[in-house]
DNA sequence: ATAACGTATTTTGTATGCAATATAAACCCG
DNA sequence: CGGGTTTATATTGCATACAAAATACGTTAT
């Protein structure tokens, strides 16, 4: 008799999730050289499972490995942007369409105050939380897809770009355009309209491109 | 003067290589517990190589890590399929549009060479190099789409796939459709059309969904 | 015979040690 | 001084050693 035992995840699954939340949220900014025995000091770990970690990043792309001189935190070029967005345009496409079909109505409805709550961010000017909520609400809608495959290959490729646009300042217009294409996202979820859907979210990465491309044009 | 170095490539790259071959091939069978000890005797390298190999097949999702148990060659199931092969349909899709677009013509005529041979090796039932052929054009126009990003993304979900056909023998019937849609896809390219392209693709798709869940079913 | 327990063996997880490579510093010579 | 070479140091790559967990095995008791 031994159903829910609690098994402690492997030290290189930890170290791996600690080092995608450092590298995500920017404190290991892209191209920081990874010195293993000054992270092994800081996470109290030996070299052994902080190796591995850092290949399960590397497979991930989040960190690039360089023969005999370790790995630094990868770098989004705007090339890689410029490949990635164009995919998480289609997926997220269909996402749209088979969450629209597949979507509980009261999961539709959460995702309906949510960005009645982004919306609000947005006239209040709160950028961090704006970004959050936004993010969520195409996590729900991804998610409302049933397919965990579709999730997780989104994920990943958002990841990357989201580390890109760490730069990226939108200007208050293409702001304007991203919460008013939500709102249309929003209703033509509500309506149970895939293909609208998916027109929109294709035409809401786009969006994001122009805001990207631009901003990273400007900063150069 | 040290331009052209020969770097070899690290172990653990040569002994994940190696891995992905023989779960490719179906030597290391779905299920199959990979035990480090003998890998290493087989391979001639220590555990530490070996175990980062397989570090980064879990997160690839070739192999699944069961902790304190090692890892398995991952199942591929019926639900599996059906959940990537949506996603498939997307990329591919959106690989031939790019690829109508940015490929070279004589890419192209390369690409009706190798249609031929596949035809031929259609026509004498050689199953084996008509699979290698048909595999090769899929990836050729995908790289032609000058996505780098696509092209791996779009891999990952196939190697996934193709492990899970094995036990899915074409009906005379679906094969034939598949060729004859090969044959649309390869004059859509000539015709530069990249709607007509992805439309074709994401039908040749989805006829495949219809051949290995039917073959799957089958076989229950 | 078999279920349950306890022990032995295997196998995985983690840490450490040594060798090879790369980086930094010191040094020499022009 | 400055370019280049040598030497020292730091860092990575790989192998081994030890610890912990799981599996296999054998024994005992019912």
């Amino acid at each position: 008799m031994n159903s829910n035992v609690i098994v402690r995840a492997p030290l290189h699954v930890q170290v791996a999730e600690r080092l995608r939340l450092l590298i995500d949220s920017g404190e290991l900014a892209p191209g920081t050289r990874l010195n293993e025995n000054e992270l092994c000091q800081n996470m109290g770990v030996s070299r052994t499972p902080l190796r591995e970690a850092i290949r399960s990043l590397a497979t991930e792309g989040l960190v690039e490995l360089q023969p005999n001189r370790g790995a630094i935190v990868s770098v989004v070029s705007q090339d890689d942007v410029t490949e990635i967005l164009p995919i998480m345009a289609s997926l997220e496409g269909l996402g749209g369409r088979l969450a629209a079909v597949h979507m509980q109505t009261d999961q539709i409805e959460q995702i309906r105050q949510i960005h009645t709550q982004m919306v609000t961010h947005y006239q209040n000017n709160e950028v961090t939380e704006y970004f959050e909520t936004n993010r969520l609400i195409h996590e729900l809608i991804t998610e409302g897809s049933g397919n965990q495959t579709l999730v997780d290959t989104i994920n990943s490729l958002s990841a990357k770009v989201r580390r890109a646009r760490f730069s990226a300042q939108m200007t208050r217009e293409s702001w304007a355009k991203a919460v008013s294409e939500h709102e249309e996202m929003v209703t033509a979820l509500e309506a149970r309209d895939p293909e609208r859907l998916e027109a929109i979210l294709i035409q809401h990465v786009e969006t994001k491109r122009t805001t990207i491309l631009g901003s990273l044009q400007r900063s150069e």
